[in-house]
RNA sequence: GCUCCGGUAGUCUAGUCCGGCCAAGGAUAUCGGCCUUUCGAGCCGACGACCCGGGUUCAAAUCCCGGCCGGAGCACCA
C-alpha cells in the first residue's frame, strides 16, 4: 500500500490520529552521558583577559550540569605561558563569572603546581613513555612528519633523567631541549604523534612566580595531569581541542587513570565582533577603545555595560547546547532573549537625537502625564509646561512631515506642524485613529544626553530630566531601543542595548 | 597533503542511536493583519529546511554505499 493510500484509509478509521496539535516547546539541555552520581568538571581559562562571549558559552554549559547533577566546579586558571598573561585578568575572571552567575567551588591556578607536573613528567620518563630531545624544533618536527625517531628518543631512562635534571637546573637554554611525551610514531593522524610536554623559557618573568622556574609545561601536559588530579567526570570543550583530548589520552592510559567523559562541542563564528584579546588590548593601549568594557566589544563586560543580563546569555546557550556542529552566533536571538527579561521592567523615557527645538504656541500651559511603563504600574513621568512653551523633537523626523500635517505629540498633545513651529490642536486622542502620526519629545529642560551604540556611532541630543531616577538602570528610549544609563563626567550616557 | 568532526528554513534548535504518531515541531528574523497614545510588548496569519545521488524497505531526515560542501588540527600557544 502506498503511503498516500495508507492516509486515505487512516483517515476513515482513526481520523483522530491524524490531528495535529500545537505545542509551545521549552529548551532544555539533554542529558550529559556517563553520569553516575555526582559529576566533576571545570573551566579553564587562560588569564590572557577578561571573559568573552565565547568563553561564556563553557562556562554556562558547565554550571548547568553541575547545578543539574550536584557536584564540584572548578576554575582553574591557565597560566602556564608567562608570555600570554594579562595581570588583572586572574581577578577579571572570576569577576565575570559572578556577574553571569556561574557558581565556582574552588579555583586553581596552574603556576602553583609546577611541582605536581615535574613529579609526574619523572615518572613518565623513567617508564620511557618520554624523552627529552636536544634536536632542533623544525627538525624533530619533519622527522615526526615522516614518522621517524630523533635519536635520542630511544635512549635509556637514566640518560633521560640525567638530560632532564640539567634541564631543571638551567643547564639548556631556550629550545635547547624539549621534554616529548611519546605516543605513536606510526599514528596515522600527523597531529597525535609525540607532542612537546615541556619547555625551557628562562628569561621570562611570571606576573605570578617570578623566576622561579625556568622549565615550563605545555597546554597538554599540566591539562591532562590536572583533569586526572581534580578527579573530573566531564570535560566539555571545542572541538579545536580534539586532537589535543587524543593526545592527551596517552597520559591517561599510561598511568592508568580513569578518563573523564570528553564532549566536543561545534566551533562558534561571531560575525562583527570583536573577541581577541591582543586586538581589544592593542586597542585600549592606542585609545581607539575606552577599555574592557568599550560597547563595540564582545566582552562580557561591554555586553553588561549595554544592560544584557546574565540570564539572557544563559538562555541563548541552553538553546544552542553542545551540539558538534559548527554554529553562526545570532545576535537577534540573544537580544529576543534579553528584551523578554528586560520589556516589564524597564522605565520608558524620551530620548531625542539630532535635536530641534521648536514653540508650541497657541496655548498657555500644558501637563504631560507619560506612563513609566505602558502595562506594569510603575508610575508616571509628569511635567507642566508654561508659556513661552518649547520642546525638542528629533531633527531628521521633522523635516521630513510636511507642513499643515497634524501630529500627535506622544502623552502631551496634538499639533499642526509648520516649519519651525507648532500650533497647539487639542489634546483629543482620538485622532491617532484618524492616522495622525505620533511623535516622540521631550521638555526644554532636559538633560544633554548621549547613546553610544554598539557600532561606535555616539548619538548626542537629549533626554527628559526625570532619567535622573533611572541612572544604573536598563530603559527603553521610546521608539528608539533600550539602553543602559550612566552619569559619566555629569552628562546622562546611554549604553545601547538592542531594539 | 595527512587526520579528525560535521551537514534540518536567513539564523538557532527538536527529531537521527531504536525507520512509521514527521504531509518535519519550536524559537528568532522578515512580511501582513489585529491591538496599543512607542517603531517595544501582546495576539493571529504568511513565508521558509531534511547537502546531492543511489540502495534496502510496505515505509527513510532517520539504516547502507558513493559523492559534494563546511569546519578544525598537524606549535617548544591555549
Amino acid at each position: 500500500m502506498s503511503v498516500e493510500a495508507q492516509h486515505r484509509e487512516l483517515e476513515d478509521i482513526a481520523p483522530e490520529l491524524l490531528e495535529r496539535k500545537k505545542k509551545e516547546e521549552k529548551k532544555e539541555l539533554e542529558d550529559l552521558p556517563g553520569v553516575s552520581g555526582e559529576v566533576r568538571m571545570r573551566l579553564a581559562p587562560s588569564p590572557s583577559g577578561p571573559m568573552h562571549l565565547g568563553q561564556s558559552r563553557m562556562a554556562i554549559l558547565n554550571d548547568e550540569y553541575v547545578k543539574r547533577y550536584g557536584g564540584k566546579l572548578f576554575l582553574r586558571i591557565e597560566d602556564t605561558n608567562p608570555q600570554n598573561i594579562l595581570p588583572e585578568a586572574y581577578d577579571m575572571i572570576p569577576e565575570d563569572l559572578e556577574w553571569l552567575e556561574v557558581k565556582i567551588h574552588e579555583i586553581v591556578i596552574q603556576s602553583d603546581r609546577f611541582e605536581i607536573y615535574y613529579n609526574y613528567a619523572r615518572k613518565l620518563l623513567e617508564m620511557g613513555k618520554a624523552y627529552i630531545t636536544t634536536v632542533p624544533a623544525d627538525e624533530w618536527r619533519k622527522l615526526k612528519n615522516a614518522g621517524k625517531p630523533t635519536p635520542d628518543r630511544e635512549l635509556p631512562p637514566e640518560e633521560q633523567l640525567e638530560r632532564w635534571d640539567k634541564m631543571l637546573g638551567g643547564e639548556y637554554d631556550d629550545g635547547e631541549a624539549v621534554y616529548v611525551v611519546k605516543t605513536d610514531l606510526q599514528h596515522p593522524n600527523p597531529a597525535i604523534r609525540d607532542w612537546a610536554g615541556f619547555r625551557i623559557l628562562k628569561d621570562v618573568e611570571h606576573p605570578r612566580v617570578g623566576n622561579k622556574y625556568i622549565v615550563y609545561p605545555l597546554m597538554n601536559f599540566s591539562v591532562a595531569t590536572d583533569d586526572h588530579e581534580l578527579q573530573l567526570t566531564h570535560v566539555l570543550r571545542g572541538k579545536d581541542h580534539l586532537n589535543n583530548t587524543y593526545r592527551q589520552e596517552y597520559m591517561f592510559n599510561y598511568f592508568g587513570w580513569k578518563k573523564p567523559v570528553y564532549i566536543h562541542y561545534g566551533w562558534v563564528t561571531m560575525r562583527d565582533t570583536i573577541l581577541k584579546t591582543s586586538l581589544i588590548k592593542e586597542g585600549i593601549r592606542n585609545g581607539e577603545f575606552s577599555g574592557w568594557d568599550d560597547p563595540r566589544l564582545g566582552t562580557l563586560r561591554a555586553l553588561a555595560k549595554r544592560g544584557i543580563q546574565p540570564q539572557a546569555i544563559r538562555r541563548y546557550w541552553i538553546d544552542v547546547g553542545l551540539k558538534s556542529v559548527d554554529i553562526e552566533f545570532s545576535w537577534d536571538n540573544l537580544y529576543a532573549y534579553n528584551r523578554d527579561i528586560v520589556d516589564p521592567k524597564a522605565r520608558r523615557y524620551f530620548f531625542v537625537w539630532d535635536p530641534k527645538k521648536i514653540e508650541i504656541k497657541g496655548v498657555d500651559s500644558i501637563h504631560a502625564k507619560a506612563p513609566l511603563h505602558p502595562s506594569e504600574e510603575l508610575g508616571y513621568r509628569e511635567y507642566s509646561l508654561k508659556s513661552p512653551i518649547s520642546v525638542f523633537v528629533v531633527g531628521e523626523e521633522w523635516n521630513k512631515i510636511k507642513d499643515g500635517t497634524l501630529l500627535r505629540l506622544k502623552d502631551l498633545c496634538n499639533v499642526l506642524k509648520s516649519e519651525n513651529a507648532a500650533e497647539y490642536a487639542g489634546n483629543d486622542v482620538s485622532v491617532i485613529r484618524q492616522g495622525a502620526k505620533i511623535i516622540h519629545w521631550c521638555p526644554e529642560n532636559s538633560l544633554r544626553a548621549e547613546v553610544k551604540m554598539p557600532d561606535g556611532r555616539v548619538l548626542q541630543g537629549y533626554a527628559e530630566p526625570l532619567i535622573e531616577k533611572s541612572i544604573g538602570e536598563v530603559v527603553q528610549f521610546e521608539r528608539f531601543g533600550f539602553a543602559k544609563i550612566y552619569r559619566e563626567d555629569g552628562k546622562i550616557v546611554g549604553y545601547y542595548a538592542h531594539r
